[in-house]
DNA sequence: GGCTTATATAAGCGCTTCCTGATACGATCG
DNA sequence: CGATCGTATCAGGAAGCGCTTATATAAGCC
């Protein structure tokens, strides 16, 4: 499933931005989420399990407890692709600006290369 | 429907792609995407009206030609959303580059409010 | 005007997605 | 150990999406 899919669920973005502050429970995601979109728990726990899937979030049993985590990497894939149209609202990207940007883009490549 | 159930489909993605570098014509689009994706010119056709009433696109007639072109602020919603997940992939943020990408969100707030 | 070209719309169908209710399963606690 | 808690999985159904074929509409050309 492509990164884009897995975003278009509103319900899966809302779980990013509630683990984007930090680990979170699947319990007290799945309260959360409840009231805001009045949904079952196995309605959640499939959803956590896309993010899951597709690399979107770690989990670490605690006990009886799961503790999920953002993971970034696809989301700079996104961000990555957005590249291709950031001229149209940056027409001014000035030449420190483009460093900057060229840099961190650079030194991300370096750092997946070296990390298997 | 929402921007990011816009960008789910991998041809809407590329055709974005394709309008990033200029205004194309309805027809070369079709063409590209029939040999790239073997799909038929009115599914192309719905995908660029999806495009259009989403306001990824824009159009403009000329004689009996439809020139497209990409509206990109639907793509800046999407760039806004993902400053939730910035701070997972470019962890010391100094602050030349926050001010720098402060300033433009603040610039651009203001373009909005200016122009109706 | 009639034919062709360029593009959009309509109708219908198969597939996927997301939901619910039921259930499984490991951890915890008495 | 049995009961309960926390979470995941399964089966099935409704709705939506994307595709195709057929058709409409408007412009260009003879």
């Amino acid at each position: 499933m492509h990164a884009f899919d897995v975003l278009g669920d509103p319900v899966r973005r809302r779980v990013l931005e509630l683990l984007s502050t930090g680990e979170q429970t699947s319990g007290t995601i799945t309260e959360t989420i409840r009231e805001e979109f009045g949904i079952t728990q196995p309605a959640v726990s499939q959803h956590l399990r896309v993010l899951r899937e597709a690399g979107f979030a770690t989990v670490r049993p605690e006990g009886a407890r799961r503790l999920y985590a953002v993971n970034a990497d696809p989301l700079r894939d996104v961000d990555d692709w957005l590249n291709h149209f950031r001229a149209f609202w940056t027409p001014h990207l000035d030449a420190l600006e483009t460093e900057i940007a060229r840099g961190r883009r650079q030194r991300r490549l370096h750092d997946e290369r070296s990390s298997p």
